[in-house]
DNA sequence: CTGTTAGCGCATTCAT
DNA sequence: ATGAATGCGCTAACAG
């Protein structure tokens, strides 16, 4: 090294100054901090994490960079990390489920480890690959063996349900999501429990997807069912609903409500503003970096925290029409 | 190493069959290559990193994960790299002007480039910075020293004002995002162009900020001025804009028109749907990716891309009320 | 074509 | 309290 000629030291008090040990003479430190400052030395975080095992960084796995659910968990988990002085390694599988598989390994060999976000995989691959990345924490995706952030999709959907059932609709349509995935399974058993509880309302179900388009292809659909109250799959559908349904001259919400899911920052400021469920999304980010750390010290637990997001009441729902 | 004696050859034998050094004896390299199979054997990166001196990582700093511009470029470049094979470390500045030299620096250890993605640090410390991460590319902001991949922010600014202009707007009214920002000033240049060229045409500049709430802060004070048409800064201006004028009962565009900017996403979903510029940002994070590539070649050449926006015409826009 | 040796830059024994 | 070795896991240069 050359501080350690600089400051006329061996290497090993470089080392031990660099990190703080206590055990080495307060005037040689002082030199080698000089020498170190001079010289603008800062150890090497490759040869640092090789030997120490530990990269201090972690990999995050998202389905789609462009969902802005992944990206505010994104930003969330970012901040609580950089706080820990910890880095973040991203990778975007876009939506290819035989990628993700890859992906998680890969990214994980290179950090401390992974946070898995709505991976798409079958549960069986999941549950053979979560042994093998360790530590990792899921977040809005549950399966035994790792810790699981998620929100409560089908709780908040259920209320949904009951607002616009409070409002006099008996005639609604649910547009799901990709239909075999987890997310969309929590929300149609939430939505068979309504229906249960309310068999004077009739709830269609309508095949969609998740994005703008998917809710804009659907306002067809929606008008010829006939029904006064909607429930998108989450905010994006709602919009894209909302837009078709304004080009039609469908007045919302005094033909038809709509609710959407996620909350995303957007919602507020559509016409009308979007009654939907607030998912905390980079709260959910903030939990999965406080699970992570719990992880990585090993004070696993596997404990696993779901957040019930709140129903947020504005302008696209209202009474159903006479 | 396991796999070296499982198939009976040396450490060196087994790296140049990983690496598909041609070298070896098909046999031998068949061997090898079926024992790391069965033990599952993969080269760690960190030692390849620390030996070959590259770790197949590049840094992107931004502002702010929460902006949709820069999760758009954060996207497109994060795509583009993995299919280079390349990892993306990503580290978000939270808007702290004095936290993004450190993480520039602290990520660029880790990594073999950095992205600088519309850094606010001022122009001599950028200027100091350059020298000490190269390789390093710039989004969003211009300097020598460093290739550039920038959308051209003047001109189609320009263009949205000439579209008002042939409107029949005569008074409008700009509302500026962060006042010393690099961005903003391009803009402000332009906007002294069309004054110059529109001497007929009062421009009344507000300040203002770069999001939703900064737009709908500003209504009454565009609404003071009696202008026609408004260019706010970005889309998130102008449809936090675009909500407080709903509120207010004020027509658009009957009564005023409005333009956003960066044609993100949600622009074309807002009511009306929103006259704005069109820079395709995963195209810039593209870009900045190939440019990375060059740099990491060697083939720097220095070369600055610049995009230009198109002009999306929208309902937003309208003629000027008689 | 293959095995042996050295070293990437550091932290950490072990001696002193 | 400090310096001299040892090794983290791998690749490259050097023999054979």
């Amino acid at each position: 090294m050359d501080v350690a000629k600089h400051a006329g030291v061996s290497l090993s008090t470089v080392s031990r100054v660099m990190n703080g040990n206590p055990t080495v003479d307060a005037a040689l430190a002082g030199r080698v901090r000089d020498a170190a400052a001079e010289l603008g030395y800062t150890a090497s975080p490759l040869a640092r994490s090789l030997v120490l095992g530990r990269t201090q960084t972690v990999a995050v796995v998202v389905p789609d960079l462009g969902n802005p659910t992944f990206q505010a968990v994104l930003r969330g988990l970012s901040r609580a990390a950089a706080a820990d002085g910890y880095h973040v390694l991203i990778a975007d599988s876009a939506e290819q489920v035989g990628e993700e598989r890859v992906l998680a390994i890969e990214t994980r060999r290179r950090t401390d480890g992974l946070v898995l976000c709505a991976p798409r995989m079958p549960e069986e691959e999941l549950a053979a690959l979560l042994p093998q990345v360790g530590p990792v924490v899921l977040v809005n995706r549950t399966l035994d063996g790792a810790p699981t952030i998620a929100a409560e999709y089908g709780t908040a959907l259920r209320a949904l349900a009951e607002h616009l059932h409070d409002l006099g609709h008996r005639r609604l349509v649910y547009l799901a999501g990709v239909a075999r995935s987890a997310s969309n399974a929590a929300r149609l058993a939430a939505l068979a429990e309504f229906r249960a509880a309310h068999p004077d309302v009739e709830l269609t179900e309508l095949a969609s997807g998740v994005d703008f388009d998917s809710g804009a292809a659907a306002a067809d659909a929606v008008l010829a069912t006939r029904a006064t109250g909607v429930l998108a799959f989450n905010d994006l559908v709602a919009m894209g609903l909302l837009s078709a349904l304004a080009d039609r001259g469908v007045r919302v919400p005094d033909d038809i409500s709509i609710t959407g899911f996620d909350d995303i920052p957007f919602a507020r400021y559509t016409s009308p503003p979007l009654t939907t469920a607030s998912v905390p999304a980079a709260d959910l980010g903030a939990r999965a970096w406080q699970a992570m750390t719990a992880a990585l010290a090993g004070t696993d637990a596997a404990s696993s925290v779901r957040l019930t997001p709140d129903v947020v009441l504005r302008g696209s729902t209202g009474p159903a029409p006479a």
